[in-house]
DNA sequence: ATACACGCCTGCTGGC
DNA sequence: TGCCAGCAGGCGTGTA
């Protein structure tokens, strides 16, 4: 279930880590987890192995790290012609239940869903291993090629938006929105486009070539804090109440982030291990059944597009 | 162009 | 007790 949020935990506790280390050795357990590399892309353990790694960008779920053109590669492999020239980046997505955890070189493996390691050596730190561990490989990681942003701004959030690699976006990112944290989202142009969908209001902010980040949880949440229901056509829903929902939606995105994210189980968690805390703070998410905190009725869940949604029926109407 | 159903995956849970 | 359907659900693909 990792949105947002939890993407970002993980991107910023990855960020130090991976920022200008050099990749000494890659592993892939599960031929699956690559299903998002494009071979043409050249082979995955070769492409990074020797790379160096320049920051940790994410935009919505997508996360990913700019390669540094290798100039004087110190393994005896050349590089490809078109590697020299096309920027790329490794591309994670962590799907449904992936992880990206940092580890000691030595830390013994275990895990029984380890798709991916990746060993890395720093100037400023001890060697590191970065797992990738995905039980339902919903995920994937992928070495792709970039291209400039369309507007010229970074393509997506990290610390530093000064390296030459910030304009870049990855091929399998370049068509997602947006996220609604990032400074050069356009909301005008996501309002027009919502206000245009005859969708459900939910639908729409699933979408991720609308607005990006937001999944299952967090749209159920931001419907309830506007008490909106999912199922009402975005196109009937006022300018003004549509932007009391992207404002709901930044919210509480920034609140879950700042809770250190969205954790049930052990299936989302920093890059520690550690589980975040926004679960104390759900309002409707898995509430079925239990009180409204707003009202006192009774929650309900109700099947919407293969899922589940959760709302009050008291608050939530249609209209 | 928008709209939407479906397949991909594994592990857990509840009903019979 | 054992088996199987149902559920968790983001995203790419295919169809209308």
């Amino acid at each position: 279930m990792p949105e947002l949020p939890e993407v970002e935990v993980v991107r910023a506790g990855l960020a130090p880590a991976v920022t200008g280390a050099l990749v000494t050795g890659v592993e892939v357990l599960d031929q699956r987890s690559l299903k998002r590399h494009d071979p043409a892309s050249g082979d995955f353990e070769r492409g990074l192995v020797g790379a160096r790694l320049a920051a940790a960008v994410r935009r919505g779920k997508f996360l990913w790290l700019p390669i540094l053109p290798a100039k004087s590669a110190q393994s005896a492999q050349p590089a490809a012609p078109s590697a020299t020239s096309t920027p790329r980046a490794l591309v994670a997505h962590l799907g449904m239940s992936g992880q990206v955890l940092l580890r000691t070189p030595d830390h013994p493996g275990g895990d029984a869903h380890a798709r991916i390691r990746i060993h890395l050596e720093h100037e400023a730190h001890d060697e590191l291993r970065v797992d990738f561990v995905d039980q339902r490989i919903f995920g994937s990681m992928a070495i792709d090629r970039m291209t400039p942003t369309p507007d010229g701004r970074p393509a997506g959030f990290s610390a530093d938006v000064t390296g030459e690699w910030a304009g870049f976006v990855p091929g399998q990112v370049a068509h997602i929105a947006r996220d609604p944290l990032d400074p050069a989202f356009d909301e005008r142009a996501f309002l027009a486009a919502f206000a245009k969908r005859h969708s459900a209001v939910k639908r729409v902010l699933l979408d991720q070539t609308l607005v990006s980040g937001i999944g299952n949880i967090y749209a159920d949440e931001s419907l309830w804090a506007v008490r909106l229901h999912g199922e009402q056509p975005a196109s009937s829903v006022s300018s003004r109440r549509a932007r009391e929902l992207l404002a709901a939606v930044r919210g509480v995105l920034q609140k879950a982030l700042a809770e250190g994210g969205t954790s049930f189980d052990a299936q989302y968690v920093n890059v520690n291990g550690a589980s975040g805390y926004f679960a104390h703070s759900l309002n409707a998410y898995g509430r079925e059944g239990k009180a409204c905190p707003r009202c006192g009725t009774l929650m309900v869940r109700e099947p919407f597009m293969n899922r589940s949604s959760h709302r009050c029926p008291r608050c939530q109407r249609l209209r």
